[in-house]
DNA sequence: TTAAATGCGATAAAAAAACTCGTATATATT
DNA sequence: AATATATACGAGTTTTTTTATCGCATTTAA
């Protein structure tokens, strides 16, 4: 409960791996996946997603890989994760409307409130921060 | 990602519901579960979690139920959470050490910060402000 | 031409969450 | 005393979500 997944946890990883090593080169999956020791088939699926958003460059071919999109808007972290997960809420009635608890539900209120404040931590750190 | 789980909900709900019946008959699994279409059994369990916590006073028989046990002090959100599911953390990392990734982790840091800022907004929350 | 890379849809496996069942015990009511 | 209505609790099942794999296609450097 209240964990973050395995695909933002992977993708934060690949790119800060991929900004820290300041080169031109674009950086395989396979030394990504190597590394931290990552499922290769997985972590390929995530960087594809990344770069479909113009979050990396992906260069096919021998010595392809992946590079940051020099381009890249300093996203928040929920659209990181948005990107990733789609929609963010703490609760389903957050995100789409169907729950059985709703014509009677006496606590919708606080739960929008929480919602609130986890939405604004996530709001308030930066993709930039974090890699 | 990131729901609060049934448990918590559910545990959330009745709490609630048995505050703002103002009486002092105790109220029954059926009754909650009834209106708020809960499944009966399920609830139960967790009102027999709350009760060995010292949340609710249980009375057995025939016009049985649970009650708020008037001595309650006011836990936090996580506290709460806590009870219910086990220690919090939004990575496995901040809760048990098993992680393939953690001989090479470049992703700790930051999410330790965030990991604080969750908890942080989860403990200033207290159960009383809720229901 | 070959090998090393990404692209992508479908599927499988594993883990977690949600829910059910069976049996025991307590107690109010008749 | 008998019965019906409650909670207590361990074990097990089902469903959903998450994580991981597979197969085939495309691109391109050497």
């Amino acid at each position: 409960m209240f964990k973050l997944s395995k695909k933002v946890e992977y993708a934060l990883i690949s790119i800060s791996h991929i900004k820290s090593s300041n080169t031109d080169k674009p950086i395989s999956v396979r030394q990504i996946s190597d590394k931290y020791n990552i499922p290769n088939e997985l972590l390929a699926k995530i960087l594809q997603t990344l770069s479909k958003v113009q979050i990396l460059d992906s260069i096919k071919g021998p010595k392809g890989g992946y590079r940051l999109k020099s381009s890249l808007k300093d996203l928040s972290f929920v659209e990181f994760i948005e990107i990733l997960e789609g929609p963010f809420g703490i609760t389903d009635c957050m995100v789409d409307t169907d729950c059985s608890q709703l014509l009677n539900c006496n606590i919708i209120n606080p739960m929008d409130k929480i919602n609130s404040k986890i939405y604004k931590v996530f709001s308030d750190i930066k993709l930039k921060q974090l890699t």
